[in-house]
DNA sequence: TGTTGTGAAGTTCTTCACAGCT
DNA sequence: AGCTGTGAAGAACTTCACAACA
């Protein structure tokens, strides 16, 4: 299962394995099974009984359809002309997606984001507990932060294996997500939720996801500039820029450095920590 | 374009618009763009002055055909025999991006969240100025995060038409998305990134995309249940629990409420601030 | 009657493999 | 000789539309 060496990455946030399913549940369904469980609870503390899926799907935003195609995969759990027991469906996908049992998890580099998922509601409430947060900064460690106790990158090891953590969130510098990975891996870690901007490398059996601030931000840039800008690039487009002369490509590559340029001092200003040098992107967290 | 009423969503952290591209882009591509961006970036720095699809793809972590395929929907930008110009493609697909103009956002909700993304690298990077923090809290209005002042909801509206915002991100508690939602809307935005864990309803031609903390998390979970738990799921899975008799189901519906009620316990913990009632996941913000 | 569950059709995305150019 | 650009094949995902059933 899971990717090969150098994860590859789906569309946006993602870069888990393909091809995983256990007894064929396709990804994009599982990907939304936690959508469902959402709207589902909510439901449920409402005590509405039953769903239809037309309902369920309003609630978790999808199409009716694609949610009884993704239903069907786990079973027939629906009872036609009525509709889906809520506890039942609830305690189903918890049950699919692993939810009934307790994953515990721990957070590397307790920045402002590092601090922000320790106290993220989402997690104790899915069966995921914060077993310890870790940062490379002595200056950290002892500290408390949502109540638990920052310790240091040299206890990783150790408590990995004390807490037989296999899910680890690395919320370091990129300079810092590679190696900090690699010893995540190495202490039996096997599933990254990565929020560095960097590609990780794992070896074969280890999932990534990453979620990938930035990156959101450029896709709703690009779909913004075509809401007022048919204009200049309508006709400068594509197909029509194609294949320039040289000529086309020296000044575009001009006005390419100008742009790099700026872009590279930026870079060098957020990237003032040693031990980086990768990329502009940083997360505001202290080095881990 | 865009979708309808009610944002679907895609696979993990977006659900903007479908079927957008302007001259035939496919959402997929778009979506790689900004990895490509990166990993050119990062080239460009380094003085790199041409790379192959093969090396570019490495970098940014998926495989040359796909690079190629992917460049090919921008235009013949690359020589044959040789590779692509570095300064070039990352000029020509900045401008795709629509990265080489400025892009003021509004971030609403300023607590851990809302603190990590004011200070994030990748934002001003990358042609994104933050225009204004803007917080619900009177108590937060007037102290500074990330050198920028944070200010009161009651300025929304003015600072928006006065800094010609379009694109506003999302980190209040869940109970609070909406309604800033439409008040985002109503004051202009069209690009939404929002990371409370609800789905908003937002009217044609709004753009929104999802980061969702606890969903990636999830994911993670099903794969790693899968790793080690062939056993007991293995035939107690889909196809053979299916059609279960009704008896089945009121066994399997009691442990559901066992569940359900841990769950519904830390959500409620969770929802303390008024004007929630939503849902569990909670991202650790001062509500706005 | 109302709603599920699902084959089949349709769409989008990925991968292959090689012609075409440098 | 080497690498891009792309038609064509293949895989994954979505949507349709309706039979099956409570």
């Amino acid at each position: 299962m899971a990717t090969g060496r150098t994860t590859p990455a789906s569309p946006s946030p993602g870069g888990a394995s393909r091809r995983t399913r256990a007894r064929g549940i396709p990804d994009a369904t599982v990907a939304r099974l936690p959508l469902y469980l959402r709207a589902l609870t909510a439901l449920s503390e409402r005590s509405v009984p039953t769903v239809s899926s037309e309902e369920l799907a309003t609630a978790a935003g999808v199409n009716s359809a694609k949610l009884r195609k993704d239903f069907s995969y786990l079973g027939s759990y629906g009872t036609r002309g009525v509709g889906y027991d809520v506890e039942y469906l609830v305690y189903q996908i918890s049950r699919e997606l692993g939810l009934t049992q307790d994953w515990p998890v721990v957070i590397v580099g307790i920045g402002n984001l590092g601090h922000a998922l320790a106290n993220y509601g989402g997690f104790a409430s899915r069966g995921f507990r914060v077993a310890a947060l870790l940062d490379a900064d002595p200056a950290l460690a002892g500290q408390t932060a949502a109540g638990l106790p920052v310790r240091h990158m040299d206890e990783l090891e150790e408590i990995i294996r004390a807490e037989h953590v296999s899910i680890g969130v690395i919320t370091t510098p990129p300079g810092a997500a590679q190696q900090v990975c690699d010893r995540l891996v190495a202490a039996g870690v096997t599933s990254i939720l990565n929020f560095a901007p960097t590609v990780l490398s794992v070896p074969e059996g280890v999932d990534v996801r990453k979620v990938d601030l930035s990156i959101e931000l450029q896709i709703l840039a690009f779909h913004e500039q075509r809401k007022s800008g048919e204009d200049h690039l309508a006709d400068d487009g594509p197909a029509v820029v194609s294949r320039p002369g040289a000529g086309a490509k020296a000044v575009a590559a001009a006005a390419a450095r100008a742009v790099s340029r700026a872009r590279g001092k930026a870079a060098a200003a957020a990237a003032a920590e040693p031990g980086d040098g990768d990329d502009g992107d940083l997360p505001a967290v202290i080095p881990a």
